[in-house]
DNA sequence: CTTTTTTATTCATTTTAAAAGAATGGTTGA
DNA sequence: TCAACCATTCTTTTAAAATGAATAAAAAAG
């Protein structure tokens, strides 16, 4: 029978790379781990690493075996994951991180098929809604920046909406009437504070254009960025739907469209054996074909 | 961290639905089994069983639970089995198993596409060929019955071809203008043994044609089917690919096709983390459409 | 070219986890 | 009501895994 426990650790030093940094990193003295690596080789029938001057490196079959182990600890981490969800009280309810800066009215929109149905909404920063995606604490992280691949190899991202990003603002003297690039200019900013797809697509239009701006306010929050925007007489650098409300009421207005400035927002998901149906459902409805 | 040896007992436990009859089975004291299935509840920090008079039954976390098990233990044997696999000299061969009765000309239509790529043929009895088919000692089975879903529930069944079946001999007389119940009804027959999904049907044909046929021969290895048909004077019920030589030469002819006879071939396989290359290969040439 | 650092391996010893064995207690069905 | 069946609990034994120290090998530094 094929020892889970033996594999566990070629799956640790696998991914190290090194079975000294493995071992300090778990706790576990390194001759530990070698002898029972060993034990798995000799189980397999053949070596699972190959010494390659003072790194360890994966043969073919430690390979094979690295894809695999891959499969099981993800399964067994899915399974944790699953039965802590089984005991909490609104264990039916979907579980939503939503990075923090996020825009509420977006959240709102992307959940709204599901409100009725229970729903726990979180909000952090996007390492610590991740790492809680990871250990199956929540169901779906919402996001405007895609994460780094290395971060998370085995997450899932959805792509459920694109907007466009206007400059918003009073409605005041003919700003609706002047060019673009005056108005980037001459008028004072508020814009989203790094790091943020929009600030980082923004700040690549201005080289582009040869702007030299003036902002006077950078915010993260996409909530409080409403607030300035409708306190501020200058323009703010948002996508209409942060300031829904006001551009209804009349109390703000667009002046432009940023040409080429797209905001993505993100579903992120881990694999999943039993995938939520809350989180199927918002992700069908929400999904851009 | 998840203890897999835990998981392992209550999943051999789950399956059997008794904790003693799986101790037993197992060679593991009833104790030590109890023992570790309550340390995963206690992980868990729920009950996976629940005893229910003198059984025991999954709870719904135990359910969840099972299925993940399945999973994990799933990958794992396919693990071993890859890895025994890798170490054997001619690990690039496709693997088939043929069962023994099968048509050796189908065999070669449907290996046709990868011979020169290195196979390794094995004849046998469904059941051995499926128990090897498991052990990842073969990577694929070619059939012509399907096997009853019990037996292995994670096989996949592709079905790759379809032929009629006819009735086929020397050519003599008028034989091929007289009516198909006269034939059958008058004619020595050689037929396909049971069980065999050609003889099955047949049966079920004359029992609707109401017809009493004589049965001279009963084979159930296709080769040894064409040897008879080629010697006997009467009529063999089988598809023309196995006798694809003698139709050729004109030593036998298809004297009449049966009606709402089919043999279907099947190719049996595993689910599988890295399919063979080959495999994917010929089952894309033969898939039916 | 030698020394130092880094890293894997090996082995004897200790520690921990698992298995066995025996006794107990609850259900079920004849 | 009693015997058969089955799960649980406890103590003891056994096996597996972890440790610590010594060894060996390779790369980097001097």
């Amino acid at each position: 029978m094929l020892n889970y426990h033996h594999l566990r650790y070629f799956w640790l030093v696998a991914h190290e790379g090194h079975l000294t940094r493995a071992a300090k990193k778990h706790n576990i003295a390194q001759s530990a781990m070698s002898m029972q690596i060993h034990a798995l080789e000799e189980y397999f029938g053949q070596p699972l690493f190959v010494r390659q001057g003072r790194r360890i490196e994966l043969t073919e079959a430690g390979h094979v075996a690295l894809a695999f182990a891959d499969a099981i600890f993800a399964k067994g981490e899915e399974l944790q994951g699953t039965m802590g969800a089984l005991m909490t009280p609104r264990r039916n309810a979907l579980r939503v991180g939503a990075l923090a800066t996020l825009s509420r009215n977006f959240q709102l929109t992307f959940l709204r098929p599901v409100l009725a149905s229970g729903i726990v909404i979180r909000s952090g920063r996007l390492d610590e809604l991740l790492q809680d995606l990871e250990n199956y604490a929540l169901d779906v992280v919402l996001s405007d920046v895609m994460p780094v691949s290395k971060a998370l190899p085995s997450l899932v991202v959805h792509t459920i909406a694109q907007q466009a990003v206007s400059l918003v603002g009073h409605s005041i003297l003919a700003r609706q009437q002047r060019p673009l690039d005056e108005l980037l200019r001459t008028e004072a900013l508020v814009v989203p504070a790094h790091p943020s797809s929009i600030r980082t697509d923004f700040d690549a239009f201005i080289d582009r254009m040869r702007i030299q701006p003036t902002i006077i306010a950078e915010v993260d929050d996409m909530a409080m960025l409403r607030l300035v925007a409708r306190e501020h007489q200058g323009l703010a650098v948002v996508p209409p739907i942060v300031v829904k409300d006001e551009l209804e009421s009349g109390v703000l207005v667009e002046i432009a469209t940023l040409p080429g400035l797209m905001e993505t927002f993100y579903a992120l998901t881990m694999p999943r054996q039993f995938p939520h149906p809350l989180l199927q459902e918002v992700l069908r409805s929400s999904m851009i074909s």
